[in-house]
DNA sequence: ATTGAAACTTGATCGTT
DNA sequence: AACGATCAAGTTTCAAT
């Protein structure tokens, strides 16, 4: 975890997920901090290896969420319940993938957190939700791999992506 | 999944995954296609909504990467295997996040795949790896919630976070 | 380290094919 | 739809604090 992080830092940061854009203007009109220094704060950011590259991956270890936790949720079966459950599990801090799988009501989560503090916190915001029957919880030793968004596509090999797409590969 | 996409367009976006940037004069010169249609081809495929916003945010689901399998894969219980297997489950394409967990010698993967028929692959090509032992896999029925790299920090209350860092809260 | 203003680079637009 | 040339907009730099 990366100490050089400052309040400020954080309002950018925050600033850039919320308006889902890096534009200094508008992070400037969000945050009142001045274009130029916004700008002077992502690029110390971006030396520091904090954000890693132009599309704003970021190093989650250095942003003080180094700590994975997966957990599986069993909740009652009932036609209705499965996107309110859903969405009540997706509203929990620290929260940010949830899956509903096949099977008997059962969520798959993964979280990102900034210390085993939260741990129980988590597992408290799983229980106050009345439909739920069981929750298990694992932690994450290491992460080999992670991405999201636009970075998924590094996952495939372009020629059998296109292929998987009834594509032809255009020669240039 | 959006049917206009074409070869082209999965060039330009597989062009800004691989060299993590956005800017029009690098996808050119990765691409051969002018900087004008770059920005032409993005421009369509922000308004069709692929890409979702500045930070390039996809939606998977047009682009063909629908389908959602979750894995949990057990390997032999040895010192130094523990990389080697998870880096090879790494390469497996489709794969896009694995997670080394607590317990004995646990992996849990993910993996964003085009068709069911891939399914079948999967499973082949985690078991062309020595040393595993038993691997287990479940459809996504649906996907409730994602966030990956800066978005993450979209899970967060600011104030909390800050707390959870140590720092007040700057008053401007 | 911060900032307003200037300088510059680039993304967005336009007109033609 | 594609693209080279042009313009508007944004980013980066700078000098002062």
């Amino acid at each position: 975890m990366n100490d050089t992080l400052d309040e400020r830092d954080v309002k950018i940061l925050f600033a850039i997920a919320d308006r889902e854009t890096d534009n200094t203007e508008i992070i400037h009109e969000e945050t009142g901090i001045p274009k130029s220094t916004v700008h002077y704060r992502l690029q110390n950011l971006k030396e520091a290896g904090v954000i890693t590259n132009d599309l704003y991956e970021l190093d989650l270890d250095e942003v003080g969420l180094g700590l994975t936790v997966i957990s599986e949720v069993w909740a009652e079966f009932d036609e209705g319940y499965h996107e309110r459950v859903g969405e009540q599990l997706a509203d929990i801090e620290g929260i940010n993938q949830v899956y509903f799988t096949m099977g008997d009501t059962d969520f798959v989560l993964i979280g990102r957190l900034t210390s085993r503090d939260m741990v129980e916190r988590l597992v408290e915001d799983y229980e106050s939700i009345d439909e739920i029957n069981r929750t298990s919880s694992k932690f994450v030793i290491s992460t080999i791999k992670t991405s999201e968004g636009i970075g998924t596509l590094r996952d495939y090999d372009r020629k059998s992506f296109l292929e998987a797409h009834g594509l032809a590969d255009e020669t240039e």
